[in-house]
DNA sequence: AGTGCCATGTAAGGAGTTACATGATTCG
DNA sequence: CGAATCATGTAACTCCTTACATGGCACT
């Protein structure tokens, strides 16, 4: 394929759920075929320059298929990571913070069962989008479900107090946060 | 605080979940006091250059904590990419894919869960440190669960095979797959 | 004639990584 | 004395982003 085709091969599979951008697809392809994964034809009559895998390339791809993705070269939570650092961090209202976020979560869900429950394609990649979907999905509700029980560890830990869920000032940050 | 200082606070917060490069720290620095979020102090007796937040830096974090995360600047799911690609690439053997991937979700959901079990820190950032862990255990849950809606999915598209779960050979991927 | 899509790229910058260099202090 | 830790940085690179430049081709 050629870098426009792999493009829209990409977003075909996704379901346009994460776009891709054209400048990335032929700077990646320079890079593969530096390193000797990729080979790149000659430019054909259209103007297409169409890319072959090497041997080298299709074994590393089938190693991609084969072995699980880690742990470790996944990218940082930022979620958790404003969560962890809410609790640290003082003058900070970590259950506004949640609120704030659940509700995002909740209206973000619907908005995936709208398009769940929608028109659906009927192309061949019809499947692979409602796979990424339901990632999506399954992903969200596991985000609201933790956000409920940091609210239940955070009630445990500190009991109720009257103005819960209320932001916190700017003038409360400017007196008691520091650097 | 100084670089040092903000690492030290970053990795205690999440428990050492995500370690931060410590020269990421100085270039960031560098960043936000260009920018004007930040102000370096002159450098202490102990040779040490502690930042200061600025009012604009002070009212960016404010509008960190308050504001969600929107879905769109979350990063790609390599996992849900790689079962989509999977699934529209000849030659793959999917539920193989998923089954590898499955089992690490299960290997990966046993260890946090001895982590939680495990001794507990006796300091500050217990709370935090155990909220990411719980957080990632939600996630690992999450994947298994759509793993699992995944294999269903396909055994309803294509009935059972014989041979389901089997490794696809090398040479199967040189026959069946194209660039 | 202009608008939009196809198709190829380049440039600049942010965020992350590993690796390296340098000096002070602390601890066994 | 040597090794580890504290502390500050730089360099090179990947990956990803936005933005820009160029040319052909089709459609109104």
């Amino acid at each position: 394929m050629y870098g426009y085709q792999l493009r829209a091969a990409f977003e075909d599979s996704v379901g346009g759920a994460w776009p891709l951008n054209i400048g990335q697809v032929y700077t990646t392809l320079s890079r593969l075929e530096r390193d000797d994964l990729v080979l790149a034809m000659p430019e054909n009559d259209e103007g297409q320059r169409p890319y072959e895998l090497t041997d080298k390339g299709r074994a590393e791809l089938t190693r991609w298929f084969v072995s699980p993705i880690a742990r470790g070269d996944r990218p940082r939570d930022e979620l958790a990571i404003k969560l962890a650092l809410a609790t640290t961090t003082p003058g900070v209202d970590v259950a506004a913070v949640v609120q704030v976020q659940r509700a995002a979560g909740v209206r973000a869900l619907q908005e995936y069962t709208r398009l769940k429950a929608g028109p659906g394609r009927r192309d061949q990649g019809e499947l692979s989008w409602s796979l990424v979907l339901e990632a999506m999905i399954f992903q969200c509700e596991a985000e609201i479900r933790w956000l409920d029980h940091v609210e239940a560890t955070l009630l445990r830990q500190r009991p109720v107090r009257a103005d819960a869920g209320r932001p916190a000032s700017a003038a409360e940050n400017r007196e008691e946060t520091t650097a």
